[in-house]
DNA sequence: TATCTTTACGTTAGCGCTAACGTCATTATA
DNA sequence: TATAATGACGTTAGCGCTAACGTAAAGATA
């Protein structure tokens, strides 16, 4: 590896101080522009690059955004990431992404590592950790957003952004309302997620709206995956043969549910319903083409970038919780 | 935000030198026992954590990984992360993700920008710049990993790691041919793509080794997208009505491929059989469930962050050229 | 003409850490 | 007993950069 040229190489080949080419280099005021130009010629000539490490030293901050994720493979969190980034990168920011394998231990870590990396701002991505082991690190990062999270009282570097599950669901009852549907089920996820918890909320909501009665026996938990899906309307049909539709947790549970009306030999959307949520790119290949609720995770990393470095440049968070609305995608399974 | 507790602090609090605290954080010889313990307790008590900026200034490495790819939000790709990110937790290291967005620009500015931080090896995964644009990067950063990519001479500090996509392809029309298939077709992707030719490579092997006759009108480029494959495979459909196998670049194009036989009224796979590539999640949920070649991404991330790893500890490397083979998935359509 | 600004630089110190080299006891060896 | 080796620390210097302040010359103002 060659040795790299720095800031004092430069100074001598230029025949100026180290802190003109500093200034040049930054693009700060106190020079010539004859100076600077040259100062910059003979930089790009010898092939400098200031480093960022001795750069973030000095200067007590590190253009830099820490991004926790529990999994990068999974397409709903890297959308978050490349809106994370966009964000970042238009503004000269980069950011440091770790994943957390669903890992309470390596959240641990991850936030240390981010620690340890002074970071100039953080976006926790459904933390799995209490609210009180989060807690000191909010005082530990300049500026921390939580995505899909919510907090007890405001903090004031601390911003939240949510998805209004409630209402997503509200939404796909009243649709299969409007569409004739008489007994709608839910598959109502992973029973202690807050996600899950909203979801029946909306189904609740939705249903009294219609003047519908709620029946318990229509709501089925289940673990958030494909496989969960399946057994769960397995359960689901076994218990409630009359029902002809179903609100998945998302789309993977939905898929799911569509094997196993598949394997009864029910036609969806003919017999029953499918919807799904988060809109994954599968939800538009299969045939039937999956009727879903959408946000736009891109949005939320993009959002979540955006309020760190408005918080960073401004010093305070103009819109502190957000909460975004999921819209309904209707395809062809209900 | 707090003020960080410095070295000095610590030092301070425990009446000891900052070189005694430095030698009890970094778990290095020259402390009795005793006088190491109570400072890791001191430390801990006033919540100190060194700062990787300042370690990193002092050593001359960052413990940081450098992973360019074109795009997270690309389950192919993502695996590669996840694979690069776990192997690199496992020596405590970190991954620096830098998104290119298939974008050349951006390509460039992320290189430099992982030369600022100076990483202390890079993974780039599917460059896009000439090799004449990448080689000076080769001699900026300790050890590189170049993913999908080959290098016209070999380099001491630079590694490749590549799917065996010939040989993938081969195997695919020797299956297609056990099965009793005469037509066998190949929608190749993008005609500039390494991968592409390689894929036509091993199509023609696989054709001679079963002494069928190659025909130039039973392969298709396209975009790797599902449209490219939906189109690719209309216009295939038009010119040999008689194909009764599709050997598709990727899953997406064949995903595309099947709705075009739906379209037609084929059946998959009695009429015509549709083999994907890269067994995206997506593959085993259609119906029918997609037959495809499987290359272990999360593997290829692992090893090159290994890779990169080894050649920090030892200054060089064991295995410079990795050539991954492909393993035929077969499931029902084809 | 004397004083005040402004411009265009240079100097100094320090960000938080560690490599390399002291120093001073204590223990082993001749 | 004299000397060398070892262990357990401390001191110094410097990684590459920039904030803050210093300075000298040219122009503006009274």
């Amino acid at each position: 590896m060659k040795k790299r040229p720095t800031i004092s190489d430069v100074a001598h080949a230029a025949g100026v101080s180290m802190m003109s080419v500093s200034r040049a280099v930054n693009n700060k005021p106190g020079l010539s522009e004859e100076t600077r130009q040259e100062i910059l010629r003979i930089a790009d000539e010898i092939g400098y690059r200031p480093s960022q490490i001795a750069r973030s030293l000095a200067t007590r901050h590190t253009s830099t955004i820490g991004l926790m994720i529990p999994d990068v493979a999974n397409p709903f969190f890297a959308q978050i990431a490349r809106g994370a980034e966009d964000a970042a990168y238009e503004n000269d920011y980069n950011v440091f992404l770790i994943n957390t394998a669903e890992d309470l231990e390596r959240e641990k870590t991850a936030l240390d590592s981010l620690w340890q990396k002074e970071i100039d701002g953080a976006i926790l991505c459904s933390p799995r950790l209490s609210l009180e082991a989060l807690k000191p690190y909010f005082s530990r990062f300049p500026v921390t957003v939580l995505v899909n999270r919510e907090l007890d009282s405001p903090i004031p570097n601390v911003a939240t952004i949510n998805v209004d599950d409630a209402l997503g669901t509200q939404k796909a009852v009243e649709h299969l309302v409007d569409t004739g549907r008489k007994r709608i089920a839910l598959i109502a996820g992973p029973e202690t997620s807050v996600s899950s918890q909203r979801r029946r909320d909306g189904y609740r909501l939705g249903l009294d709206t219609a003047q519908r009665i709620f029946d318990p026996v229509l709501i089925e938990s289940c673990p958030p995956t494909t496989d969960g899906g399946h057994d769960a309307a397995l359960k689901l049909f076994s218990r409630a043969p009359s029902v002809d539709a179903i609100i998945c947790f998302n789309d993977l549970v939905a898929v799911g549910a569509m094997q196993t009306c598949a394997e009864t030999g029910w036609n969806v959307p003919t017999d029953i319903a499918v919807i799904g949520a988060d809109n994954i790119p599968l939800a538009s290949l299969l045939r039937p083409a999956l009727t879903t609720l959408h946000v736009d995770q891109y949005e939320i990393g993009h959002q979540a970038s955006s309020l760190i470095m408005e918080y960073l440049d401004k010093g305070k968070l103009h819109q502190p919780e957000i909460v975004l609305q999921p819209a309904l995608i209707i395809r062809n399974s209900g």
